[in-house]
DNA sequence: CCGAATTTTCAGTAATTTCTGAAAAAACAG
DNA sequence: CTGTTTTTTCAGAAATTACTGAAAATTCGG
């Protein structure tokens, strides 16, 4: 790896994180490598700068794609494609939300449903228990999505008031109807 | 595995989903199993309820209880140690994101913190990016502590007002000063 | 203490995931 | 089209992670 300390630093970071976030060490290392990276990369840079195969250069990028991390750029007058991230970072945020969302959640969103529909089958406990964690998930996905229908300056505004905020709903007090 | 059929399904489904939560089969089965059991469950309940080894299950447990998500419980007049999940989802959902925080964000914070204290060691872009990626992280945590603070009726108040919670954020004006 | 019951550890094996090199496929300039 | 460049695929190798059985350590009633 052929890097500035500081570059390096970072990738090598990533690249050790990766595992922790679901995703392995070369795709940490490329998606930190063009995160930092003022230009869009070709692959062949990519894989000179991280030291890895040709091969897996490609499948790592693959993968970027797949979570919309990482997007095809070209630059003219060169035949090969070329790599960014996203500049914006509430941008890359709701991504990363997002995909994990999909990844980590929806579908056991869905085998909840599926258990339920199935009627009684358990236990009462277990069906309370089961009914419950269904409710839980929806309320913080649907209040997830809510936010994320915000501009990006109210979000802003609004994680800057912090906890200040239920102060506001207190007294707000009848003003505003619960949803649904 | 000799379970009903509810049960079963839902711990299968822990199983496969496991490893995109960054935890393998045997814990994510242990948990679910644990999760929809009313009474606390010993080690030997377990591994025969799995069809695992003994040892598979001690060394699930170990990572279950290091995360928090279960919890010895002593019965009665029994020598052996029996494990339960914790009642309350507003809990389990705080000690997740407190747990995940830690594993998968914590470490990032302070690398990036460190790498900004190196003092110019790059290009001006890679270290804007790096500052920018600081402080969104900083804001990120922060909003969740200060919800995490609030009690579980005012959360639950606050998230089912959704994105109204911005119209009230406008209309308090000037009232409210933003934090620091 | 002693000894039985219970839990943990750990070396070896099994299973899974990641990575590579070679070959196939696709893209594209002339 | 054709030949070259570029990207993707994929079978096998390498690395990592998960699991087991046996043995060691711990717990605890008597």
């Amino acid at each position: 790896m052929n890097l500035p300390p500081l570059h390096q630093e970072f990738v090598l970071h990533f690249g050790e994180m990766g595992s922790r976030w679901g995703i392995n060490r070369t795709v940490g290392q490329i998606y930190a490598l063009l995160f930092l990276s003022a230009d869009a990369l070709n692959a062949d840079q990519i894989t000179e700068a991280l030291g890895i195969s040709r091969s897996n250069t490609s499948m790592g990028l693959k993968e970027l794609q797949a979570w919309q991390l990482v997007r095809l750029k070209h630059v003219p007058g060169d035949r090969k494609d070329h790599f960014t991230t996203p500049d914006d970072l509430w941008e890359i945020v709701r991504i990363l939300i997002d995909e994990r969302k999909k990844r980590e959640i929806d579908p056991t969103l869905t085998k909840l449903r599926a258990l339920e529909m199935q009627g009684p089958a358990g236990d009462d406990y277990s069906e309370a228990r089961i009914s419950e964690l269904r409710e839980m998930i929806e309320m913080m996905t649907e209040f997830y999505e809510d936010m994320a229908r915000l501009e990006t300056e109210k979000l802003v505004k609004l994680m800057t008031y912090g906890s200040k905020i239920a102060g506001l709903i207190d007294k707000a007090g009848g003003v505003l109807p619960a949803r649904r």
